[in-house]
DNA sequence: TGTCAAGCTCTTGTATACAAGAATATTGTT
DNA sequence: AACAATATTCTTGTATACAAGAGCTTGACA
């Protein structure tokens, strides 16, 4: 546990950053954050340090911190990686799975299902995130699971509208379903490629989402992507 | 162009810690520091969050900065994922390859054949890195062109370790010839192939010769690994 | 009226001062 | 002599003070 007060304003931010409260571009401003949560500049410019080193905002010398979202390239390219990191983590997982770690995706995996039957979008994207991290996990390398956690996390907010494209819960859960099959049985190629795909075809359907908006109102975390 | 104070200790801490200076778990005292670069401790402390948040260094509360080198286990798992990354750059630089950077891929191949005929093993690690530098540019993805950049620069201390085992140069010469035309000829798949396993036996030999170690004089920046 | 320049203001970057927790030394007790 | 409790010192975390560059305002001139 971190008793730190830069470590609180970080997170804050990160979530406000994350949730679309600051737009793309929106300067920081040292002064009015120190107000806004009642410390001095000190913490507040180390929150801003380590924002700027997970990119979450740009330090430009002398001028100040900006809010930094991904455009729509960038984010086509984040999804490309993201897909090459899960398909890994299917792969190893599916060499190195464990008993305990099975059973727990599968739960998730009925968590999913439940929420599907229940109509309730919020249930099946949390327990959607709880599936992926289980499968981090099971593929028993430390290093990246973390990595894959950070471009998850960065990648959240997207995700969650991508999910409320006509029919993907429904086709997501399909997949999840093959690609459980496939890690049980410890088919390693058909796990790394089916994963792989899973995460790549959310950047598609993304992509097919942003292509009919262009006009969304803001607060969405969307009205930052050209 | 910077001009912050803190940027450049940042750049002189991690170059020292990367090559080794600093060994496994050393505190970072931040009045040290502090003297030796003639500044306050306020532009060490945001070096030392940077560093933290690189993972080069570990931030305990009220403890202190902490070196924090990567452990046989977890670099072996870094290498796991840097041979996933360079296969994704592999496959998608095969579908994107430009004639420019096609041109410029080989003339880096040339300074590796010449630095190898020359026995430079200087010139051939600067060479070898300028080939892999431009492989990630080619992927035409500049996010994933940026993680790629950064876990290589993580492994550079190890990587050049590791070109030091007998006859490594020349193979690793004769597996960019393979990749070089694995590109030229838009081949996606045996690019991404090569590529991996390019980086995959990299990890590989270097765990050979930790296997033959475990008491090597100080300074290399091998003594902290187990 | 538009443009450019000098001065002013505002914000960031750095140094220093102060507060509080952690490590260490000291002293008393068994 | 060993251990525990306490006091002291040292280091980090935070606040404030100071320095300097960026941008803006105002005014002069074309």
């Amino acid at each position: 546990m971190t008793t730190r007060a830069a470590d609180h304003i970080r997170e804050k931010l990160e979530q406000a950053i994350l949730t679309g409260s600051y737009g793309d571009g929106v300067r920081l401003d040292e002064l009015q954050l120190a107000e806004k949560f009642e410390v001095s500049r000190t913490p507040i410019r180390e929150a801003l340090q380590m924002l700027a080193a997970s990119d979450l905002v740009e330090l430009i010398p002398r001028r100040g911190a900006f809010v930094r979202h991904p455009g729509f390239v960038e984010l086509v390219e984040m999804f490309e990686v993201m897909a090459e990191l899960e398909g890994l983590c299917g792969r190893l997982a599916a060499r190195r799975m464990t008993d305990s770690l099975l059973s727990e995706l599968k739960t998730a995996e009925q968590g999913c299902m439940s929420a599907l039957d229940d109509g309730d979008t919020d249930a099946y994207y949390r327990a959607n995130e709880q599936f992926h991290t289980l499968l981090y996990q099971a593929s028993g390398n430390s290093f990246l699971t973390a990595e894959a956690k950070r471009l998850h996390k960065r990648l959240q907010p997207f995700r969650r509208l991508q999910l409320q494209a006509r029919g993907r819960m429904w086709q997501s859960m399909e997949e999840h379903k093959a690609i459980l099959l496939a890690l049980e049985t410890g088919n390693a190629e058909a796990s790394a490629g089916l994963l792989r795909d899973h995460v790549a075809i959310q950047g598609e359907k993304f992509h097919d989402l942003m292509a009919g908006y262009h006009a969304q109102p803001a607060g969405q975390g969307v009205e930052q992507m050209v």
